[in-house]
DNA sequence: TATGACATGTAACTAGTTACATGATTCA
DNA sequence: TGAATCATGTAACTAGTTACATGTCATA
């Protein structure tokens, strides 16, 4: 259950509404984590339900401003310091790879470019972050430049190995 | 849908009941993709009842041997080669690092070199696959080395990048 | 005044997890 | 004969997606 603690430290930073965090979402943290506006507004309310958020402040449009409570905070510490971080591992795009026997090489280092492909504008896109996000002292900077130089390094990463797969097949 | 992709790629590779598709999760394709034996036993019912797979012979204690059908092997192909691979990123890992602004810098830093244990462990237990398993001719192991060759890549990446984050944290 | 951005919510669905339940076969 | 492994299934739950539904506010 990460979305609920994704919630709670996008909260930590800074209060905001459901719209708000779901741009959040798209913008910053699209990379390692997403979340549709459906599920987004359900967590919310589960969350202030379970005292871990309140509503601080509403604005015009029906507009709620959520902020974290002690008991969320709380909760945010246990899951990054106490909560087991391995995760069952998912890789449609690798998991695609175990099948490429099933079509014909050709096929198979199209496939393998596509990968490649996807990785550059990965990369591309990650640069225009990097140039367009103004990085104050803040600990939420510091920290996302950390998430976004692991960014960088996998699709780094993924590009080369694409690149060195497609060789390997004759 | 991927773990229905992921059997009938895995049925394509070879005939087998629900406990070996099973024990092929854990074993060679664990990194990339998982099911649980529940999840495993629904949606080879579902596949079977849309024509995708069928049994061909039976065991002992009730064992089911499936193989695919000519439609299963059409909806793999469709999967490979038709739909887009893009997929929500989802690493609940870089999630966390994130929010390391609302614990101490002393305690980011351990997350920090949990997350390079657990490279680490990886990489040590691709290494004992590479040499455990026997790399034949097929395409499964073909295509099986170029998914653990991406395991230790990306293994090796996160270790680096975990040691430099350490470093960057004051 | 109409368009686009702001803003929230619900219903119905698919995917995945955890826990329970049962029984057969092998082999030490 | 007892333990490990083989083997399948169901029930109840949580997480995530897609589609629908509604309305407000700023501004061109």
């Amino acid at each position: 259950m990460s979305l609920r603690h994704a919630v709670l430290g996008m909260l930590a930073d800074e209060p905001g509404s459901g719209y708000d965090l779901l741009k959040r979402f798209e913008r910053a943290m699209g990379n390692v984590w997403s979340a549709t506006q459906s599920q987004l507004y359900g967590e919310l309310g589960k969350l202030e339900t379970a005292g871990m958020i309140r509503v601080h402040a509403e604005g015009p449009r029906g507009r709620k401003e959520y902020e974290i409570t002690d008991t969320g905070l709380e909760e945010l510490r246990h899951w990054l310091l106490e909560v087991d971080p391995r995760s069952a591992p998912r890789s449609g795009s690798l998991l695609r790879v175990y099948f490429l026997g099933s079509v014909s090489p050709d096929q198979a280092r199209g496939y393998l470019a596509t990968m490649g492909e996807v990785a550059k504008e990965r990369e591309k896109r990650l640069a225009e972050v990097e140039s367009s996000v103004d990085w104050d002292e803040s600990n939420e900077s510091f920290y996302g430049r950390l998430v976004l130089e692991w960014g960088k390094r996998y699709s780094a990463m993924q590009r080369d190995w694409a690149e060195w797969a497609i060789d390997q097949i004759k």
